[in-house]
DNA sequence: AGGCTTTACG
DNA sequence: CGTA
DNA sequence: GCCT
């Protein structure tokens, strides 16, 4: 939008051209925690009546205030300062995810068909190898199986979040994310529990787009759906066992008890790793029990303590099970408030191992990842030196040390298990990103104007580490968010949402599918 | 017309 | 290729 | 497929 850029040159600023800028100081808060911040006219001081919500005087021409008014009944009530909110992905950030809610509502039905269906298009996501970048896009505008899970999870989130129980008269503009093809869906689930196209997936059949025609390798959705919840186990292997013949996982046990894999010259490609999950297979689609996760929490310990000497590490549950949900692994944020990190991760792994507790990389999947945080923050300190644009890929990536294995519990059950271990500053940052959920990060980062940042035209970014200096616009001067400033460092997930200019979430209001 | 995470590690 |  |  042109009016919209040229307005940024000029100010005084709307409320979304404020929160832009929060983002970027939150962003390297999210994901590494490593910042571009985004400089440029901001020496006005910006009031938090602004922030409030009044638009600046010249404002409305570039914006539609209360342009997503439809939505209250969706939300549930309204603010005024909701007005100049401008886009859906920040009004969804403005609503509370909640299982509890929907189902007291009567909607979970629909989220969880709309789940299914999500699932089933990943399932179907199998690099089509065929195009390059130009002929990607086939005539009717629709695009690749990811685009269609983004829909999906979009919805089931916008559901789940709903305040009016959904019935077969909804209507396209009712709910964000949700336009004619996908309101039909609904409607459908809101009055028969299900609909055509999850019919077809559920009974391995090709399915249609909206316009009516087959889509290509739709075919065998519910198998490969089936196989893919194998740790080790991903699209393309689930179609290429679905493409062999194999239907169920006694047709997998059949042929490795034949001697029919392809490492022996027989036909099922099948890695040690996934042969593991197939054989303990029972343990791990269980979900975990309580006891589970202690179980981990206090073997994790008793090695963190035996390698290092030092008992004061923090270890916390991350991912579903903090959100509360039934998960079918344990995830686990590792932190020490004074100690280094650094090449914990390699003696942890050999601790546990020696004591049985996690099966060595030789039987199942176990991952090691070491994070590259310093090379990272190097290679942006050296773009910031020659004033040179550096490619905001690197901010979005995850560099935090991490092990994905396979735990054994005291009961003998085999579960996943993930460790990430962070430096004591990165806390806060990693929490919020390994607590998730996917689809409410996904909204975060978007709010964020993630792509925002490598678009500057012109001009020096300034590069920011967190806790280590305040963050400057183009001409050195320092600036700060309303209610943020010099001494401030953000100390827990709440700080960050606020930087977002978002409303503080628990982890439990967090549960976009 | 083009964005929707992204990419390093094993 | 599969993983988060 | 939905949004800007």
């Amino acid at each position: 939008m042109v009016a919209g850029d040229e307005c940024a040159e000029k100010l005084p600023l709307t409320p979304g051209q404020i929160q832009r800028r929060h983002i970027q100081v939150a962003l390297y808060a999210l994901q590494p925690s490593y910042c571009l911040y985004e400089p440029e006219t901001s020496e006005e001081e910006v009031s938090l009546q602004s922030m409030q919500g009044k638009p600046a005087a010249d404002d409305t021409a570039s914006s539609q205030p209360g342009r997503l008014f439809k939505y209250r009944r969706w939300l549930g009530h309204w603010k005024p300062e909701y007005d100049y909110i401008r886009t859906e992905t920040e009004l969804a950030l403005h609503a509370i995810y909640s299982e509890d809610i929907s189902e007291r509502i009567g909607n979970e039905p629909v989220v969880q068909a709309l789940k299914e269906l999500m699932k089933y298009e990943m399932a179907m996501l199998v690099s089509d190898d065929n195009d390059d970048k130009a002929s990607v896009r086939t005539e009717a505008g629709s695009r690749s199986t990811h685009d269609n899970s983004l829909v999906y999870s979009r919805a089931a989130a916008m559901v789940r979040a709903c305040q009016f129980k959904i019935d077969d008269t909804l209507q396209p503009e009712e709910i964000p994310f949700c336009g004619e093809a996908t309101a039909n869906k609904i409607k459908d689930i809101a009055r028969s529990g299900t609909t055509s196209v999850l019919e077809a997936h559920r009974a391995n059949e090709v399915v249609c787009d909206s316009s009516g025609k087959p889509r290509a390798d739709t075919g065998g959705g519910a198998t490969r759906r089936l196989f893919m919840q194998l740790p080790g186990v991903g699209a393309k292997t689930a179609k290429i066992w679905y493409d062999l013949g194999y239907r169920t996982y006694e047709d997998l046990d059949g042929a490795i008890d034949e001697g029919d894999v392809r490492s022996e010259g027989g036909r099922l490609p099948i890695s040690y790793e996934q042969a593991f999950s197939l054989q303990h297979r029972a343990d791990l689609l269980e979900a975990l029990p309580a006891s589970d996760l202690t179980d981990m929490q206090a073997a994790v310990t008793e090695a963190l303590q035996h390698v290092t000497g030092d008992g004061e590490w923090e270890m916390i549950v991350v991912g579903g099970g903090r959100r509360s949900l039934p998960s079918h692994d344990g995830d686990f944020v590792i932190t020490h408030p004074t100690r280094t990190t650094e090449g914990v991760v390699r003696l942890l792994v050999q601790r546990l191992v020696d004591q049985k507790r996690l099966v060595p990389a030789k039987q199942a999947m176990c991952r090691i990842s070491e994070g590259r945080m310093p090379a990272h923050l190097d290679h942006m300190r050296e773009h910031v030196v020659h004033g040179t644009t550096m490619n905001n890929n690197n901010i979005a990536v995850d560099r935090f040390d991490k092990v994905f294995g396979m735990f054994m519990t005291k009961s003998g059950k085999v579960r996943r298990m993930d460790l990430i271990i962070t430096p004591h500053e990165e806390y806060p940052f990693c929490l919020l990103g390994w607590t998730g959920s996917k689809q409410y990060l996904r909204f975060l980062r978007q709010h964020a104007g993630n792509c925002n940042m490598l678009m500057r035209r012109e001009g020096q970014q300034s590069c920011v580490v967190p806790q280590e200096g305040a963050p400057y616009d183009r001409n050195g001067k320092v600036w700060w968010p309303p209610g943020w400033g010099e001494g401030r460092v953000v100390m827990d997930e709440g700080d960050i949402m606020e930087l977002l200019g978002v409303p503080r979430r628990e982890p439990h209001e967090r549960n976009c599918p």
